[in-house]
This record gives C-alpha cells, structure tokens and sequence, in this order.
DNA sequence: ATTGCTCCTTGAATCGTTTTAACGAAGGTT
DNA sequence: AACCTTCGTTAAAACGATTCAAGGAGCAAT
C-alpha cells in the first residue's frame, strides 16, 4: 500500500505538498498539481483515514441509533440518512437498540470510541443523561423523530401529539365510544406524546359524547407480540375502536381479532401509525397516521453534516412535520356490537 | 479530553504500561493494573479509535453491503450481522446500493478509505473485478447469500437453483402448465440462479407434461415497481401460475391482478420469494420460499469477525442453506381458465 | 541594487496510540 | 559470590496523515 511519503518522492515534492494536492488544490501551481494527482493515480493512492483522522479530528462517520430496524418506518428513515450521508461522502454505522435503553448507552459508547463526528438518534427514553454525556465529549447529537428536552442539539421530528389526536378525532367521528389503545413501552416519547394527543382530543369534545378508552402497553411494538398479547387477552371490555402505537401492532391485532371471529372494520376499526409500505397491501388494507420517514431521516442527516461543516455559523434547528390521516378499509362507522 | 498520556502521569507510570493496561491486562502486577484502572475511570478516559487503528490496523469496524435495506429480507440479514458484530464488539457501516453495480464501486472505495477490517457484500452482479480489488487491498471478504466464484473469501448463501425448483415443482403439482416468471436484473446472481432451478426442474418433468414460461425482468424488485409493469402490460399469454423474485414482486403482481379482476388464488396461482413476515399478512398471504436471513447474515458476519480474530488458523468456508417452501393461501389447484 | 509582494513549497511538529527491545530488581541455583 | 531466570516496567520508534510558520523564487516598484 502506497503512503503519501511515496507519492511525494515520486512527484519529486515534499509531504506536506501532497497532502495540499489532496485538501487544498486551489493552493499549488497547475503543474504541480497535475504531476501529483498523475502518480496518485498511478500508485492507486488511498489516504489512510485513521492517520486522516487522528490529526485532522474528522472522519466524515457519523452514527444511526435506532431501536428497531425491522420496523420499515425507521428503515425508511435510515434510507434517508444513508442517501443524505451518501451526497456528502459520509459514511453511516447503524444501531440497533432493540428499544433497550442499556443497549442504546453501550452502543453510544462504542460511537463515542470509533470518533464518530456526529450520531442521530431515536433515543429509546425521555431520560438524556447518556445524551449529555455524549454531547460534552464533543460529539454533535442530532434527534430524529424526537424534539430534544433541554439538550443543545437539533432536531427533525413529527408532531405526535396532535397524530394521536388525529387518530382518536377520526374514530371519534365514526361514532366509535369506547376505544382500545395500544402502545410500545410506556416510557417510549412517542408513546407519551401520542396518547397525550389522545387525551387532549377526548377534552376537546363535549362530556356527554367523550369516548373512554383502555390502555395496553407492550414490550415491543412488533407483529408478533401484539399478536400473542391479543390472542391471550380476555378482551377487556367492548371496545369498538383500536388505536395502534405504529402498522406492526395493528396487523397484529387485525390478525388476532380475525381469529376470534372479530371483523375489521364492521365489528371493530383498528387504525395504525407510520403508514409504512404494507398497510395498504396488508389482510385489511390499514388507516393509519402518517408521517414522511425518508425525510425525517434524510433532513436530520443534513442538519448533522452541516453543522460540521461550518460549525461557527451553525444554529441549532427544530424542524417539524405534520402528521396526516390516510385512511384506508380498517375503519368503519360503529355499530353497537357484541350486545 | 484525557489521553493515555495523561493516565500515565496520574498514575505514575509509562505510556507504554497504560496501553499494556488495555490491551494486554495480564502482562500487569495486580495492583499496578487496579491503579491504572481507577485513574481510567476517574478521567473518563476513552481510547481514541484512530489512533489506535493507525498503528494496530484493527478498528472492529466492518462493512455491509446490500441492495435494497427497503426490502425486510435485507433487513432481517442486517440484523443478524448487527447482532453478530454487536458481540464481537464490532461495528457495522451499512452501505445501500439501490441494485446499482456504480454506487457499490463507489461504497466499496469508501470503505476501503475507511480502512474498515472487512467487508460483507451481496454483489449486484456476477462480475467480481472489483471485489478481488478490494481483496488486494487487504481488506477482508466475505459474500452473503451468494458464492464466490473464483474468489478468495468465505460465503454464505443459500441454494437458489433448488429455491427456483421448488417453486416451479410446486406450481406443476397444482396443474399448472403455463407460468409467468418475473424477476429482477437479468445479471443479478439470485436472479439467474433462480430462473437456472426453474429450468432445470422443467427438464426433469416428462415432455408431454412439462410446462411452459415466460420471463419479464423488473428493474428494481419493488411492490411499487412490480405493480407499475403488470398494471401497464398486456398480460402476455393465458397463465395461471406467476413465479415472482421476491415477496415485494409477489405483493405487486397481486395488486395489478386484483385490479384487472382476476382473482388469486381462483384465476392465477402466485408464488412469492424469501418468505419475509408481511408475507402471511398480505392481501392474499403469500406462498413463498422461505430463506433464513437473519442466519444469513449473522453466519457471514461470525465468520468475517473470526478470520479477523485468527488469520493464521482461518480457513475459507463456504456454508449452504437450504430454501423450504411455505404454503399459504396465494397458490392452489390450477383450472383452465380465461377461454 | 534594494525592498516589498505574491505565490508556492518545504520541513518539522503533532495527533494518540501500539509495539518491541532493553532494562532493573528479585529470587533461585550453583 | 557470581550467574541465570523471571517478571514487570520503560523508553523510544513507529503508524500516516495534517498543519503551519518559515523559506525561496520571481517580479514590480523604488
């Protein structure tokens, strides 16, 4: 492997004029220039990053930390960030924290470790001490699908609160009274964030009509538990509405009421969250809320870049999209049901 | 930020005993080594990656490659690799190709710059020019869900030309004698294995009896992709079995069909590829062959990591699944049908 | 001829580790 | 008492780039 040592006896210059030709060709004469890129090319020269890096303190890596990437809405999102980092040369690691906060501070660690410029992140909890701990080493943080609580950092995220009232409002509308919902772990922000918009719609509507509604929350907002928690459950009371925490746990539900001779919609209306790909090519094609993955991953990734790229002109932003109701076969207008 | 430096002097010792400290803690006197480690503890220190991996030339950083992270059967490979990695302390860098042999040139000329230890690739095409130069680099190989021709690296993958059999033996068994075949890139490897077991399984059946079939190959082996072309196409001759590349075809051609009102299973038979979860939740839950991804990668990922940990004593292995196929409700008898 | 500018180029220091040969002390043998 | 060994530790040389103050060449102005 060639080293820039030996590019520079080749093209008879010193070192520190290669390291120009690389970084700062505007700096030497065309001649020169010309020469040195001929036995770059020659030599099939490649900088060495970590010597790059180790002086240079920039390594264009920055990390991805999410808690499920089977779950295609952060797929989605982590095509964005990979497209965004593809555009200006950088390089992504993915995380995968299986929503467990211990897995999410080893795997900061390790970032932290490999010198990552910058980490974007769906931290798994309301809690950011690891957050801040990371900030102070140096290392610039960005939020993804999460506004940041007090922490220097910017962020790109959907207004989940008023998704949740989206999603009540609309069973709401149908008719529905009593309602299901639910949700991932009960610490998870966008869990928090969405039932307060649940509640905070079920205030805006006059007593007398109010819907009421249960809680369940799960583990983890797969397919297969929420299968598991409904198919086991004695159903708790009779709901006719279900409010999903994202696409996964509806088509877990869906699947499970079916089982229990349970039709969607005209026995119960489920609706999701995220309208990934397969809600409209699922059993019941699903209503869902829903939110632009790609460019929430996409936006952050640039935001993170940027800032590293001109830190000193750098403010930190707070963007926000709007989540949007699609709605699809899986709800219905209520009947009364089941006596 | 404390460096190594820094811990020596606190501790009073040399640089060099530090580093034995971290790497080597059982060359230290025990209390020598207790020292050390509270005064690590107490700076916060952390090693700095870099410069580590600019003299050791290990940095427990590897690359994934693949073509599409939308597709769950990737997915499900990423994250057994992650899992894999994550064991081993290692870190994944995901590249997505889109399917484009350019953007894989150019992610494996980027990780080469980064000096990643490894590198774990599902190919676009058969063509491994510019993988034995990435081995020229020193960089390590591994290939995932495909064999390496003529290339020194281990693999994993599973049987394609079997994977293809079955799903034409299976449609034969129904009655079926007309099929339509639609796949991705004609050069891409899973692709030609598939359609080379297709084949073969039509010379084992007696003349008479044997079925014939037309091939479409899609650009990209998309839901979105899929559904455009049948939705488009004069449907070319009076099938009734479709043998799709993978499950996302599988959920298009589904679509398209249900739209021109030719039902499925009654009218035509489908049969999808790689059996990923949403196949049971689709419309028509998918019959599908099932491959095992997250082994998949996970596999390729132990073996990667193993030949970095042992070089001396590693030996190539290439290390074979076998595809089964899973019966769902997309696929049934053949009747003759359309006039 | 001297000075002052501009424009390139150089050399040396530096980043933070790992690695390895060499060294000193302590203990055991003869 | 002299000589080995063993064990723990040290000092200095890498690793391969970037950075920056300083040097030199060429040219124009005085």
């Amino acid at each position: 492997m060639a080293n820039i040592r030996d590019v520079a006896q080749l093209a008879g210059v010193s070192l520190g004029t290669v390291s120009n030709a690389i970084n700062r060709p505007e700096l030497l004469a065309s001649t020169t220039l010309q020469r040195i890129q001929k036995v770059i090319e020659e030599l099939e020269f490649v900088p060495n990053a970590s010597a790059r890096n180790l002086r240079s303190r920039r390594n264009r890596v920055i990390g991805l930390v999410l808690p499920d990437v089977s779950n295609p809405f952060y797929t989605d999102l982590a095509k964005g960030v990979n497209d965004a980092a593809y555009a200006s040369e950088y390089v992504v690691i993915l995380c995968n924290t299986d929503g467990s906060a211990q897995k999410e501070v080893q795997y900061l660690d390790v970032l932290a470790r490999q010198n990552v410029e910058g980490i974007l992140i769906t931290p798994v909890s309301e809690s950011n001490l690891t957050l801040a701990n990371v900030a102070e080493r140096g290392i610039r943080l960005a939020l993804v699908d999460r506004f940041p609580l007090g922490l220097q950092a910017c962020s790109v995220a959907v207004n989940d609160v008023y998704g949740g009232s989206l999603a009540l409002t609309h069973l709401h509308d149908l008719g529905h009274r009593k309602i299901l919902v639910i949700m991932g772990k009960e610490d998870f922000p966008q869990v928090v964030d969405r039932i307060t918009g649940i509640k905070q719609a079920i205030e805006n509507i006059a007593d007398a009509d109010a819907p009421e509604f249960i809680k369940i929350h799960l583990d983890s907002m797969s397919v297969k538990n929420a299968y598991e928690v409904i198919r086991e459950m004695n159903l708790p009371f009779d709901f006719t509405g279900v409010i999903c925490g994202n696409d996964l746990i509806a088509i877990g539900v869906i699947r499970a009421l079916g089982e229990k001779n349970i039709s969607i919609p005209e026995d119960v209306s489920v609706i999701g969250y995220d309208d990934i790909d397969f809600a409209s090519s699922a059993t019941v094609p699903i209503t869902s809320i829903s939110q632009p993955s790609y460019e929430l991953g996409f936006t952050a990734a640039e935001l993170l870049i940027s800032e590293g790229e001109s830190p000193e002109k750098h403010v930190h932003q707070r963007i926000e999209f709007q989540p949007k109701l699609v709605i699809r076969s899986s709800t219905a207008e209520a009947k009364s049901r089941r006596s």
